[in-house]
DNA sequence: CGAAGCTATGTAAACGATTGCAGTGCCAGA
DNA sequence: TCTGGCACTGCAATCGTTTACATAGCTTCG
């Protein structure tokens, strides 16, 4: 089939250890003998075999990136980030997401267990408790970041957006406007996302001397299904808020376009803001204010965080990146009573 | 560091052929011994090493997908397609795009000849010439797999949807609601799903006896900001058709932005359909009419062809293995004229 | 009873690299 | 001339499995 180090040593007439020195160490040989080897490995187009490398060395050179559902196109941003910092350091990606990875009881650390991946970047907040409890095992816990999502009981260091002073900005930007009436559209019960966002908004809101609404919205997930039906609860409502903030872009798509359906219009009747500023959001009608969050450095930090906890650099287990935000104010939101 | 088959022979007085096969070939060890094994397997977590396993059976268990831009979100449906069927067959599921693969003059296949990787399923029709021609090698063609994307020049087994048919549909619907004067707007030149598209819709208009008008859209990318940019040239002109159809649903959604904020109403003024049917096609404002591609199926076909393929299922080069579309009414269609 | 066949296991050779250690040749300095 | 040091290179063990082949014991049957 393809050609072994031992044949390139055959070939060139040197041992496979020069060989193998020539292709790692290139300063340990002399360069006759690197020119000398170089020719035949390059006539040949020899490539070191990476299962024989990675076996003897010790590692795999790949990590793997759980994702809740690879499905959702939120996360493409983040693999671009990972991706490009993980190939330029010549390690792969590997990518699944929890459901595959969890099915049939399958456990969440096979790869890491059979040596398959070096690391664990975990994009999944939600991981089941027993999948949680394995994650803590002393010699995997060092190999584990979470990204974007983390744990609320903590233990692994993580990259995040700052998600309260995202909230904060979209609180002043909208009180500014002249809101006081603002309700919070949230995500899934539970997700430290929505929790963030939640105490963010009620923080900045308390700063204003103003409290959330009392009837909750949403409580299903992130996604566009998810606002629109929420748009049918926020019809029935006696008294209206003025503004809604919503924890996510996705839902905020889908709410608009719930409200269009039932004859509201955004921002004159209804102003929104989201959170993420996924591509889309710029090209809605009307375009959405919503809070940037930096997905592609994200990702690169995550990668960055994990390889160095790989090659051994001490990282205080709960360590946080925080990012900022930042906010982007388009169609979506107007001073209240405009009608 | 872990346990290896060694230490389970040990501990459980059996050789390490014995261990062996008590993991793969259960039925070819006595029940007594299989269940001493297991129990000291269980007990101690035990996992086969997969670099030591993978070298013996000269096999990666993994595939690579290469799509041209990782950050692309149409993408992360095929992925989920493709990683349901991979990982339901135990291979796991590696990504890069084109653009770091590439970097640094790198070898396309590098993964292929370092044996990271068994297979490769390819996204990208647009590959540079180089890349194309070493993936024709003899003994790396049989491990590639073409999905969505394909390359004009063949030679490689492709999924992909049927985009003739499906522009056909797009222009019936539109031919029956009555617009004669339709346009294309067009996706990447020389972009094989833009040939194509395009020539599905010059049939079908033929087939109604009309033609497309001479004036050319787009030519720049699928994305929304080039459907955006298409909006202003297509404002400027002199007689303006009353229906578009674009090459995918971002440009729709960009064109539809455009025009919304030059004041052109859709459906009223200008009728739209896409090609995709990505998830906020049925969230914008309006729903987006398009041709639903099923993404994910398409990528769990590619996976069982190609992983056929790596099995030695032998495979005509050229086979094509094309999915169905489906008109998705929605509301970007109605007659023309309604001003 | 002996040969043949079958089952269950062990022995040891791969798989394709990396690397510690030892050896060789050469040069400089005493 | 001898010795120590240096720059290269080769030998061979090792990484953790799988599996062809050999062996041993037990049935079965003529």
């Amino acid at each position: 089939m393809s050609l072994s180090i031992k044949d390139i040593a055959r070939l060139s007439g040197v041992s496979t250890a020069t060989v193998s020195r020539t292709l790692s160490h290139p300063e340990r040989v002399s360069e006759t003998t690197r020119e000398a080897v170089m020719a035949v490995v390059d006539q040949h187009g020899y490539r070191v075999n990476s299962m024989a490398r990675n076996l003897r060395r010790q590692r795999a050179d790949s990590v793997l990136a759980i994702v809740p559902d690879l499905g959702n196109p939120f996360f493409s941003a983040i693999f671009a980030g990972l991706q490009e910092t993980f190939s330029a350091q010549g390690t792969d990606l590997l990518v699944t997401d929890s459901r595959s990875a969890l099915r049939g009881g399958q456990s969440l650390l096979s790869h890491l267990r059979e040596a398959r991946v070096d690391g664990l970047v975990c994009l999944d907040g939600g991981l089941p408790q027993a999948a949680r409890a394995e994650l803590k095992a002393p010699d995997i816990a060092s190999r584990v970041v979470f990204a974007c999502e983390w744990l609320v009981e903590g233990g692994f260091p993580s990259v995040r957006s700052d998600n309260r002073a995202g909230m904060r900005l979209a609180v002043d930007h909208l009180v500014e406007l002249g809101h006081r009436d603002i309700a919070y559209l949230a995500g899934p019960e539970g997700n430290v996302l929505d929790t963030e966002r939640r105490a963010g908004v009620v923080d900045a809101m308390a700063a204003h001397g103003l409290a959330l609404p009392a009837v909750q919205f949403g409580r299903n997930d992130f996604s566009l299904e998810a606002g629109r039906a929420a748009a049918e609860d926020f019809i029935s409502l006696p008294a209206r808020p003025t503004a809604v903030i919503c924890a996510s872009d996705q839902l905020a798509v889908g709410f608009a376009s719930g409200l269009h359906a039932r004859g509201l219009r955004v921002p004159d009747d209804v102003s929104l803001v989201g959170f993420d500023d996924i591509q889309t959001a710029e090209f809605v009608i009307p375009p959405l204010t919503t809070i940037r969050q930096d997905r592609m450095r994200l990702g690169a930090q995550a990668a960055g965080l994990l390889l160095r906890q790989i090659a051994g650099a001490a990282c205080p287990a709960d360590k946080v990146i925080t990012l900022p935000v930042s906010l982007q104010i388009r169609g979506s939101t107007c001073p209240p009573g405009r009608d």
